[in-house]
RNA sequence: GGCCCGUUGGUGAAGUGGUUUAACACACAUGCCUUUCACGCAUGCAUUCAUGGGUUCAAAUCCCGUACGGGUCACCA
């Protein structure tokens, strides 16, 4: 009995080799040096912000190199696969614009190295664990579950290392004749990788983010096909699929790392060249929880909803994360204002080779500032309107009501040099313009936030004062700011500053004061943008009904 | 526990033998500007690079030990 007659017995629908498929896959034509690179998610749950990291990272790479970037779903997982977890990852890569040029969505298919989901690839891995049995680098297993348990225990217990290897690989040995005895009797087993490494025995390698390293030859026999349903495992797949699909750079987690050995080992069984590897520092825990200790409560900034939810502009959220790609981003980005991110030129040495950088929120929430008060108010518009009339419906149809009337309030202290960096993200907004809205303003609680006047008399002298005497919506900035000074003049106040600093001993109060009054009987906030600007947007009536709230 | 990776300020981090009296950004503090806030501007914020030793004329940078943190040891990716 051979090998081959094994190899027929498991997979007897096999009929191609893998020839076949590396003439179906040809090289692809691409300018030299172009980089493929891959995102390749497994479909388990919401998308999260460690998965979106390597993302923008394949495409940076690719998009550095006029290379390609493609997406491939790692569904060989078929007890962890989570029906709308696809559909989150594309929604996610759309929503900040990382468009794939390769990939597979509702049954439409956009390159030639498909299929893109591996559970479509199942004949293309039997052919290529075929060839493997057939020369004698793979074997069927029929450990069970117990027995692998008993080894594990009994491997702890000696304090050796665990694993399926040399002389605790029973099933290597076990003849052929035997195998194909117990797979006719209805066995169930997996298929092994024989390897033939010696775990004393070191090498070195490349890697693109650590540089070299020195780790140990892989000895493990590790499971290359599952026995339920005969779907390759992740190290197998990995090999089949990066080869075949052409891949150059496999950007993944550290996490990985351990398992390199494994992986090299397999490229060479094969007599395949191995990708170059980018092993990028680990943003987030699988379980969700922070890689810093500070909170053991889950970090709900670990998923990218969260970003979508509060509505940070995209190009925010990838801006920080391209601080931490390599720090220097900012500094080239503020250089190169008008440069797209992915022109950036991307070096993985660079990158933080700390354990664990997670990102900073507060860095998030500054970027984010910057990025909406550069905007012009069209935009801002746009992008508030499209955020609300997902997740605040009637502030949507609020704002749209008068498209030209909200614009005109995001544009208050836009249109300069130094534009207002007052709105974080999207969901903050309402929060600082609904004063504004007469609709809004009726229904909000209005808590009057007085400054050091405080004396309702007082205040209500101000106000009418100022609005029966000076007001006047007509009046440009400059005259406008001159008849609150002469207001001050009238009521005992200094209209000038610096006279106030010196004796303020001789006045009621400064100009500061009265403006103060007369912005928060308007809104009743104490903070907002230009008085002028807000007093010119709302209308006489708004005015006169907010004074008469106060008299 | 074995193996691997790492440890620079309040935070994210530059920096891999002298040009670093440790960049830059965020945060924080104070002051200036100012119709409030925000912006902007100015100044301050690690005598020190986890720790102990060693190499060297010279170390955050190289070597060894220790401590601490993370990763991994699945028919999960």
């Amino acid at each position: 009995m051979t090998n081959k007659e094994l190899a027929d017995l498991i997979f007897p629908d096999i009929d191609k080799d893998i020839k076949y498929y590396e003439n179906k896959y040809q090289p692809r034509d691409l300018p030299e040096g172009a980089k493929v690179t891959r995102f390749a998610p497994s479909p388990t749950g919401y998308m999260h912000l460690g998965g979106f990291f390597q993302a923008i990272i394949d495409y940076v790479l690719a998009k550095n190199s006029n290379g390609l970037f493609y997406l491939r779903i790692e569904d060989t997982d078929t007890k962890r696969e989570v029906k709308e977890a696809v559909d989150l990852i594309f929604e996610s890569l759309n929503h900040y614009g990382i468009k794939p040029d390769e990939f597979e969505y509702n049954g439409e298919v956009t390159g030639n190295y498909g299929p893109y989901f591996q559970s479509e690839r199942k004949e293309i891995y039997h052919t290529f664990i075929k060839y493997l049995i057939e020369i004698g680098r793979a074997y069927p297993c029929f450990c069970t579950k117990e027995e692998l348990d008993e080894l594990r225990k009994h491997q702890e217990e000696r304090k050796f290392r665990t694993g399926y290897y040399g002389r605790y690989a029973k099933c290597r040995i076990l003849p052929i004749e035997k195998q194909i005895e117990k797979i006719k009797n209805g066995e169930d087993y997996v298929i092994r990788f024989k390897s033939e490494g010696n775990f004393d025995l070191k090498f070195k390698t490349e890697d693109q983010v650590k540089g070299t390293l020195e780790l140990s030859q892989n000895d493990e026999d590790f499971v290359i096909m599952k026995s339920s349903d005969k779907l390759p495992t992740y190290h197998f797949a990995h090999i089949v699929d990066d080869y075949l699909m052409k891949t150059t750079h496999v950007v993944r987690g550290e996490e990985w790392l351990s398992s390199l050995p494994k992986h090299l080992e397999l490229f060479r069984a094969f007599g395949f060249k191995a990708p170059k590897y980018v092993h990028t520092p680990l943003l987030v825990k699988k379980d969700g929880n922070s890689i810093r200790k500070i909170s053991k409560r889950k970090d709900p900034e670990a998923s990218m909803s969260y970003y979508k939810d509060k509505g940070y502009p995209t190009e925010a959220l990838i801006e920080s994360l391209m601080t931490i790609i390599n720090s220097n981003y900012e500094e080239w980005h503020t250089q190169n204002p008008d440069k797209k991110f992915y022109e950036f030129q991307y070096s993985p040495k660079k990158m933080s080779s700390a354990g664990g950088a997670f990102f900073d929120l507060d860095k998030l929430d500054n970027i984010s500032r910057n990025v909406i008060s550069k905007m012009t108010k069209d935009e801002v518009y746009d992008n508030l309107y499209k955020w609300a009339d997902e997740y605040n419906k009637e502030f949507a149809s609020i704002i749209s009501k008068d498209v030209d009337y909200t614009k005109s309030i995001l544009n208050i202290e836009r249109e300069q040099k130094k534009p207002r960096k007052d709105y974080v993200y999207y969901s903050d907004i309402e929060n600082q313009i609904w004063y504004m809205f007469p609709e809004l303003f009726d229904k909000h609680e209005k808590v009057y936030e007085w400054g050091t006047i405080n004396d309702i008399n007082e205040i209500k002298n101000i106000v009418s004062t100022y609005f029966d005497k000076y007001y006047d919506n007509k009046d440009d900035k400059e005259t406008w700011f001159n008849e609150v000074k002469e207001l001050c003049d009238e009521l005992g106040y200094a209209s000038d500053m610096k006279a106030y600093k010196e004796n303020p001993e001789d006045f009621k109060g400064s100009v500061a004061d009265v403006s103060t009054v007369i912005r928060v009987a308007i809104t009743t906030k104490s903070m907002t943008p230009d008085l002028y600007e807000i007093l010119k947007l709302l209308s006489k009536e708004e005015i006169e009904k907010r004074i008469n709230l106060i008299k």
